[in-house]
Formats: structure tokens, C-alpha cells, sequence
DNA sequence: CGGCTTATTGAGTGCGTTCAACCGGTGTGG
DNA sequence: CCACACCGGTTGAACGCACTCAATAAGCCG
């Protein structure tokens, strides 16, 4: 049973922190965090909340894994070593994502989590997550929900092995204006959080590939560019380069009946 | 509370079958029905069984989710519409897989998938599934490494975006190998269970792509081939084309700097 | 100012695609 | 029985996208 309400901090740089449930109440756009609330109506669930400046590392990859964090404000990119030790960004996440799902099945992270910008996360103790969930089935069934969520975006990633550079590109810009707009920001213009190298790397493009394609989009009218701000100013020209092949040359590599 | 021991067939083709402790008992490479055996402390969890021939379709994207399954024997692919509407084989599945994970987060199944040979699967209801995990907390954390090693997984696939071909096949044939040996087969010989054109579907090349890698690896010496039975001859080489670049040609596209 | 990082642009190369022909096995029907 | 179509797979030749290498520009910071 989770008896605490307020919990000292378990690294040198977080803080205490209000219980989750006040603030929950007030973000709607911390999904997760809503039926922590539910939870809460058996135990008192108290988090540490820590912030993070850009280029911060919250954990690294192999580190043994004790905490979940649920991002309160600010971006981070997660990776993983490629097959030649170098890493491989695998994600971005923002506010409202929780972070560590893919270290519970070995008890170490497999990724390492790195700070786009100034963040705040809100630690989650995984052993208490476990009390909590088992005593509040509505909020297991988030936790699943969460996990579930997180198989669905990397299935959408590897989506990206059949598509071209611009297809590739053109496909995160518009998966980043969702985010946006599902967070209740712009999904028109934003700032793009991540260097053209974390883009491309992302991608499987080189950097020049990302700063090319970037200018062809803009010479194309698609999008307004100035250094890392972007407005998309054509939404269906970018869909469309994702539903019929640009250049008219349809090939689908290796068809199958089942779709 | 789960107190059924048999249960009527969900389906046509499903049968009446033993409860899950019996048989988990007898088969260790079935990892997630071992703690399934440790909630029938509490409740008798009963699954139908079904049989599938090759290119029989288990369920389909978009259809509505309420079983979740477990592999007994067989293989299966899993497969999600791309960008252009065609099917993108997004993995493979083997005995001891639990599948249909990525269908919890909209209560409608993301994937479809099809048997690449004869199958036998267990129907888990995934609302039983539930009560089960809430009885057992052994089961529940069970189920979340289940869910977090897909999603372990699925970012292993996201690596192939900065693989070039070669390296993205052995990668495969590798994988391939180690998932035999986990479930105590033969790592060297087997049987690849998919077409060329799945693989090529999978890895994100063509075809013939797929058909040349195979025919140089032969060549090499690295492997044996024989329609679709393949033995892995010279492992060493074939990881170390993971390792460092075969041509020489190191570029490590967008490096970063927190490995 | 110099040094560094990030981004842009250009020219040449190579890997994988594209299009095409061909092969072996299998099933089907006259 | 053979002729034929069909499917999965192999092989060849030419093209094109993205990589590679290189040079340049624009910020940023000490």
C-alpha cells in the first residue's frame, strides 16, 4: 500500500513535489496522469518532479531501471546504439508522454533519454506504479493502454523503410503538427526541437538530405521556413505526398494479398 | 472472477481445449502462459485453442479487439497498411509470441495477421485476461514485459533505416537464428518460413534486392541455400557486417553526441 | 576577433530500384 | 499425355535517389 503524499527526492536534482492528483486535475493533456488520479482515491501517490536543461541526460541506456517519468513540459529524443554502436534516435517525445516503457522488460533501459530543450518530468516509481495499478484496475488498463500506444508509434516508424526522403520527412512534420494540436498548440507553425542531425538521423537521411528536402519544400511552397521555426502552409500537398507517389512511378515492393 | 474451466469455441474453427496450468507446465518455450500458471492459483483461466493454414488471416486491421493470443506453434506475420494503402509487414511471430499487443491502446486491432504456415493459437479473452492480471500481480508485471519487449523489438526493426541492405538481411537471417535457439531449435539450419517478397516487404527493399543479397551471401560462403532452407555457415562474418561497414565506407549519417 | 557548431549548397558516385527476361515447379484442362 | 498459365524466384541492364566529399555561409560564445 502507497501511504506517502510527499516523498523526498531520490537524486541530487529533483525536489519534492505536490501529489499527482492536484495536478492532474488541471492538465488534460497528461493522459496518463488522469487515471493516476483514480488511483489515488485508494493511495496517495506522490511524485518527484525534476527539470532538465537542453542536452541533459534523464538515463542512459543499461542504466538499472527503477523510475517511469511522465514529461510535464518540454521535448526530449530517445535512442538506442545501431548495430555499429552509434546511436539511433528511435523517438521524440513531449508533454504528456511517459517515458521508460521499453526498459521494464529487461529491468535496465534500452534507451538513453535526452533533453531537447528545458523540461520537467515527474518521477514515477515503478514499484508503487505497481501498487497503485493493483489496487485501481481502471488504471492498469491505462498503464496497457500506454504501453500499447507506444508498440502502435513504432510500428509507424518502421513504416518509414518503403518511403522515400520526402515521404519520410513529410510524414514527421505532419506526425509533429498533430502532437502539437493535440496538446492544444498550433499544429500550423511551431519550432522544430530537434537539430537537422536528430531529424535525419531519425529518418535514416543524412543531414544534407534533411537540409535538401527542407529547401525543396520551401521552394515548392509547402512550407516557410527560418532557421529551426517552420509553418506549413500546404497541409494537403504534404498528405498527398503520402498517399500517391510523386513522381507518378508506383512500384510497391513486394505486394502481398493481405492488407 | 474467472471461474470457468471450459469454455465454449468464440469461433468456427475454435475447440474446446484443457486449461492453460496443464499444459504451460509441460512447455517452457511458452513464456507468458508460465505466470498464466500462477494466476490459476486463483481462477481456473480457460483458453480455446485454433488451428490456422498458411495465408489464413487471424484477424484483421481495424476489426474490433476482445482476445488477445498466444502462439503454440507455427509462424505468422503481422502487417500494416503503409502510406499508399499497400501492406507493410511490420514482424514475424513464433510459438511462445502474445499477439495482437498493439490492438489494447484503440480497442480495435492495428494489424492483420496472417499465417505463414500451420498454426495453433490460444485465444486469451482479453477482458479475463484482466481479472486475471488484477488477482495476480505476477501475472500483471509478466504482461507488462510482455508488452514492453515488443516495444523493445519494434525500435530494433526502427535500426534498419540506417542499414544498408546487406546489413539489414543478416541482421534478419541473425534474428531469425537466435529466436530458434531461444525456443531450443536449431540456430544453424531452418527453414525460412516467408517468401522473398515478405522479407523484401519487411526489411524495406525489393524483391530482387532480396533474391541478389541471398545469391552474394551464398557466394561468400556464408550461407547455404536451398529454395527456402537456409544454413547459417559463417556466423562471424555475418555479424561482423553488423559490427563495422563491409565496403569500408564508415559515414555514421547524423552522430550524436549521448550514445 | 577567432574558433566552433549548425546549416546550406554543389558535384560526383554508388546502392538499390525499375523494367525486363528467364527459369523451375505446380496445377489445370483439353 | 502435353500445352499452357501461373507463381515464386533468379538474373541482367539502365536509371535515379540519396550518400559522400567538399566548400561556404551563418550564428553563437569566449
Amino acid at each position: 500500500m502507497i501511504d506517502l503524499v510527499l516523498q523526498p527526492g531520490m537524486s541530487a536534482t529533483a525536489r519534492p513535489v505536490a501529489t499527482i492528483p492536484d495536478c492532474a486535475a488541471r492538465d488534460l493533456r497528461f493522459p496518463f496522469a488522469i487515471d493516476v488520479r483514480e488511483a489515488c482515491r485508494f493511495d496517495a501517490l506522490a511524485v518527484d518532479r525534476r527539470r532538465l536543461a537542453c542536452d541533459d541526460v534523464l538515463f542512459r541506456g543499461d542504466q538499472p531501471f527503477a523510475m517511469m517519468y511522465a514529461v510535464r513540459f518540454g521535448s526530449l529524443k530517445s535512442s538506442r546504439p545501431d548495430h555499429r554502436g552509434q546511436p539511433h534516435i528511435t523517438a521524440f517525445h513531449m508533454s504528456g508522454d511517459l517515458l521508460a516503457l521499453d526498459a521494464i522488460y529487461t529491468g535496465r533501459h534500452a534507451s538513453t533519454m535526452c533533453a531537447l530543450e528545458d523540461c520537467e518530468v515527474w518521477e514515477l516509481p515503478y514499484g508503487r506504479l505497481l501498487e497503485a495499478m493493483h489496487n485501481s484496475a481502471p488504471l492498469m488498463q491505462r498503464f496497457h493502454s500506454a504501453l500499447s500506444h507506444e508498440i502502435v508509434r513504432e510500428q509507424a516508424v518502421a513504416l518509414y523503410a518503403n518511403m522515400n526522403g520526402a515521404e519520410r520527412l513529410a510524414s514527421l512534420l505532419l506526425d509533429l503538427s498533430s502532437q502539437y494540436i493535440e496538446r492544444g498548440y498550433s499544429g500550423r507553425r511551431f519550432r522544430l526541437r530537434m537539430s537537422r542531425a536528430d531529424i535525419g538521423n531519425y529518418l535514416g537521411l543524412t543531414i544534407e538530405t534533411i537540409s535538401r528536402l527542407l529547401g525543396r519544400f520551401r521552394n515548392e511552397g509547402w512550407i516557410a521556413l527560418h532557421k529551426r521555426e517552420i509553418e506549413l502552409l500546404d497541409y494537403e500537398r504534404l498528405k498527398s505526398l503520402l498517399i500517391s507517389a510523386p513522381t507518378g512511378l508506383e512500384s510497391h515492393q513486394g505486394v502481398l494479398s493481405h492488407p
